[in-house]
DNA sequence: GATTTCCTTTACGACTTCTTCACGAGTCGA
DNA sequence: TCGACTCGTGAAGAAGTCGTAAAGGAAATC
């Protein structure tokens, strides 16, 4: 019997060479570990959840901050941003956050399409 | 049975050049015997017992202190610095004991960005 | 009894994170 | 082209967290 598992520990969720242990805060990116504040890591998970689908704003907050999505509170395009730059300087090959103008972000691993430089004039 | 070998086997844990041998309170550094007090060689093992996860304050606290991490109590991070030094005096160029902001510690032994001149990152 | 080591708590500076604001780029419709 | 709207992101101040030296007392050792 596992001693030291705690209930949480068994949730993990995979999103291509990402792992996200909910109940340790921890993220691992091609196996290296990330270093992620709370709201970064909340949002991360909150958006993991439910990969493939569109999720506004408003739930996105809810999920995180809790509570009700102030009108003109830009909190969680902030933290979708400092996201984004910490997997884009894990894995710069890869995007994970979607942005579904007027609808809100998509959570789902893809390769970058224009990571390769100079591939130049056209 | 032979009692001596298998049970001390049992009853180390090994992290990179770190030898951790819980029976006796012993720890070897590169070969080299380390002087911890009795907490720091309990939080050590409490932290070595598993490589790569963060693991909370409480947990540390229960695990090396008995019962439950009273708010404001600084006992585990004055513990962990003072691991942090007799470590890094043993093994300059290792970092074990990785700090997760909001969330814990993460014991894994890793090589320091910063003590050879022109490291290469990856 | 004196000395040394260890443990706990406190204090303060350094660092990190959070929130909010501001500006610019891009998009869309008229 | 113009104006309204959305989104990305840098920056600033406030708030919170962490690193660590040090003080005082307890326990062990001589």
């Amino acid at each position: 019997m596992p001693v030291e598992a705690s209930a949480e520990n068994a949730n993990t969720l995979y999103a291509g060479e990402l792992e996200i242990r909910l109940g340790e805060g921890l993220v691992l990116a091609t196996g290296r570990a990330l270093t992620l504040s709370v709201r970064e890591f909340e949002l991360l998970a909150a958006m993991a959840r439910r990969p493939g689908a569109v999720v506004t704003r408003s739930e996105l907050y809810s999920a995180v901050w809790g509570g009700e999505l102030r009108g003109g509170d830009r909190s969680v395009d902030v933290y979708v941003s400092k996201l984004r730059g910490k997997l884009e300087a894990a894995m710069p090959d890869r995007r994970f956050i979607h942005t579904h103008p007027g609808f809100g972000y998509r959570f789902q691993p893809e390769l970058s399409r224009n990571v390769h430089n100079g591939a130049s004039a056209a």
